[in-house]
RNA sequence: UGGCCUAUGGUGUAAUUGGCAACACUACUGAUUUUGGUUCAGUCAUUCUAGGUUCGAGUCCUAGUAGGCCAACCA
């Protein structure tokens, strides 16, 4: 098969463009730095596939990189999920790094800046240097003590570190430009005094670096040659810089920071502290709930990792705000599980039918494909019998020419079975169908070959024998979010969105080759959509998560109508 | 009232760097179909505005407009 010819996104032509001016492209080296205070989200999926598929197309290393350098928000937890997540999406680090790894390093680079005068400690409060630092509009004052001898400079970060002083006391900033029109170039601190464990450290340390003085050096340190964050860090650039002008030696590579935007999906929010919201809120059951845009709740959900990385392609990477329609999500995720899903019936909505022309008690295994898509699949047997579970909305007492689906008179065949004709229906007091008769052609059976069985009927149903059926709870998930764009709204918090309907759970009737299948098995139901089995699942109590629905064309017409 | 970033169908990206605005999704037609699924064929654009440079502008220049980011001892 030829190659698909795709264009570059704008980061690959930086890099094309760095390769022509003579960039030695074994030097190309890419990372992933998450920080290890919350779950990946699918926005992380997205820079997740950017980096890893750099490191693929130029045949570069992919570090992951944990930005761990505030032990006040960060776990252990966190860490071990994120590994999981990644490695789930397909991906192979070459290094697991850690910022705290090069916490020595940072410091004795930091005493190194001191000595060359570029470093001061400040003892004020933090409300009085917020107060110095201006605005975007008016440039700051510097600090009393931004004239401290280097010496004893020296002496007091020294101090610092050694744990003499309490949280508060004093800061390490770099000494750059008060009156910059980049706000991150007033004077940025480099450390702060943190009396708290660290997940990794311990107690080994009490002062810790902050990220602008750790990320580019982290980079530097592992030789990252494009380092690429989101654009919300496009001002931290002239700082990245400025420290990696302190201490670049020219016989090692110097690493670029490049922002993309970040990727906004609709109906729906990534923001850490409205995820957090949602779990301790008790709205979903947890991180991993199917209904989160986490990677471990798309992953309980039944999105597969393809589909994960095929959209994270199809969207692409750019510099402009944008918001992805869901739509492109659940376009990915029906295009995979449609090549390997293996078919089979389930009843969500039962609706009891009775072949009346059937003899009692008997039973048929009728043969059933696997799966259109793939002949390897093979085939199955599935129980018939005289009684059978059809799905409610499947039957109409009279029903016009557009609706190809049973009603009375007429004719509908059943899948991988016969072709049924709708005699009668029995109705409960308040009018509703409760059954339904029919008689069925003996010689329609699919696959006889008969003339029968080749006969064109336009409708067909799934269906599941009830003597026969397994059952299962089922969970219909919906978007969580009304709102395309929940978190967006200024005057209104993102919880006023919260879709009351996200989660149905139904009794489903299943065919009886479901009684075996194990958590994370995917499945189609015929007509009705993709659906998993959740973990809660157990051999006596099945549980199916529904992924996606099946696209319905019909729904939509018989919605005009 | 400062600095920086961005603007291409309903959505997301492309456009060999100045040469026929392309791809995917969505929506809508139609064909095929023992899943109203899949598959196949088709339809949907004054490139934010106004000027300018040029044989030629989505791309370059000027001026607007709109949106975003920046004042944590978070990342």
């Amino acid at each position: 098969m030829a190659e698909e010819v795709r264009s570059l996104n704008f980061i690959e032509h930086i890099i094309e463009e760095d390769l022509r001016n003579g960039y030695v492209q074994d030097n190309l080296r890419f990372r992933f730095p998450p920080e290890p205070n919350g779950y990946l989200h699918i926005g992380h999926a997205s820079s997740i596939c950017l980096n890893f598929g750099l490191g693929l197309r130029y045949n570069a290393p992919v570090n992951l990189r944990f930005d761990d350098t505030n032990p006040a928000k960060e776990e252990k937890e966190y860490v071990e999920a994120i590994k999981e997540d990644v490695a789930w999406l397909g991906y192979e680090w070459d290094t697991e790094c850690y910022a705290s790894d090069y916490f020595q390093q940072l410091y004795d680079w930091a005493v190194e800046l001191i000595k060359q005068g570029k470093a001061y400690v400040d003892s004020q409060s933090s409300e009085d240097m917020a107060a110095q630092k201006g605005t975007p509009t008016e440039p700051g004052k510097n600090s009393p003590f931004r004239s401290r001898s280097v010496e004893e400079n020296l002496e007091l970060f020294e101090g610092m570190k050694n744990g003499d002083f309490k949280e508060g006391a004093h800061v390490l900033r770099a000494k750059i430009n008060m009156a910059s029109t980049n706000m991150l170039m007033r004077d940025p601190v480099m450390y702060r005094i943190l009396h708290k464990p660290h997940h990794r450290t311990n107690t080994d340390w009490c002062i810790y670096p902050m990220y602008d003085w750790t990320h580019g050096e982290s980079d530097y340190i592992e030789q990252v040659s494009h380092s690429l964050c989101t654009l919300e860090f496009l001002p931290h650039r002239e700082l990245y810089d400025w420290f990696l002008d302190q201490l670049v030696s020219k016989d090692r590579l110097r690493p670029k920071q490049r922002e993309f935007a970040r990727r906004n999906l609709s109906h729906t929010i990534v923001s850490k502290r409205k995820l957090l919201q949602l779990v301790e809120s008790g709205v979903v059951a947890g991180w991993d709930d199917p209904r989160m845009p986490t990677i471990s709740g798309l992953r309980r959900r039944g999105y597969t990792p393809e589909s994960i990385r095929n959209f994270a392609d199809t969207v692409g990477i750019a510099k402009r705000d944008n918001v992805v329609d869901v739509s492109l999500l659940e376009f990915h995720v029906r295009e995979h599980l449609n090549k390997i899903s293996p078919r089979v019936m389930a009843v969500l909505d039962p609706l009891k039918l009775v072949i009346t022309n059937y003899e009692e008690g008997k039973k048929e295994w009728l043969e059933a494909e696997n799966n259109p898509e793939d002949e390897s699949a093979g085939y199955r047997q599935v129980p018939f019998s005289r009684e059978l579970y059809i799905e409610q909305e499947d039957f109409r007492e009279e029903g016009n020419r557009k609706f190809f689906r049973l009603k009375l008179g007429g004719e509908v065949r059943l899948k991988n079975g016969y072709i049924i004709k709708a005699e009668s229906c029995t109705k409960d007091a308040n009018g509703n169908v409760i059954e339904v008769q029919c008689t069925y052609d003996p010689n329609s059976r699919s696959g006889s070959g008969t003339e029968e069985s080749l006969r064109k009927v336009k409708g067909t149903l799934h269906w599941v024998s009830i003597p026969h059926a397994v059952t299962a709870e089922v969970r219909l998930y919906d978007r969580l979010f009304t709102d395309p764009t929940p978190g967006a709204h200024k005057d209104k918090d993102f919880m006023e969105f919260i879709n009351p309907d996200s989660l149905e759970k139904v009794t489903g009737y299943l065919e009886p080759s479901l009684k075996e299948a194990q958590i994370g098995d995917k499945f189609q139901f015929q007509r009705m959509g993709y659906f998993n089995v959740d973990k809660d699942s157990t051999n006596e109590h099945l549980v199916f998560n529904r992924t996606v629905p099946l696209r319905d064309t019909w729904a939509k017409l018989d919605q005009k109508e």
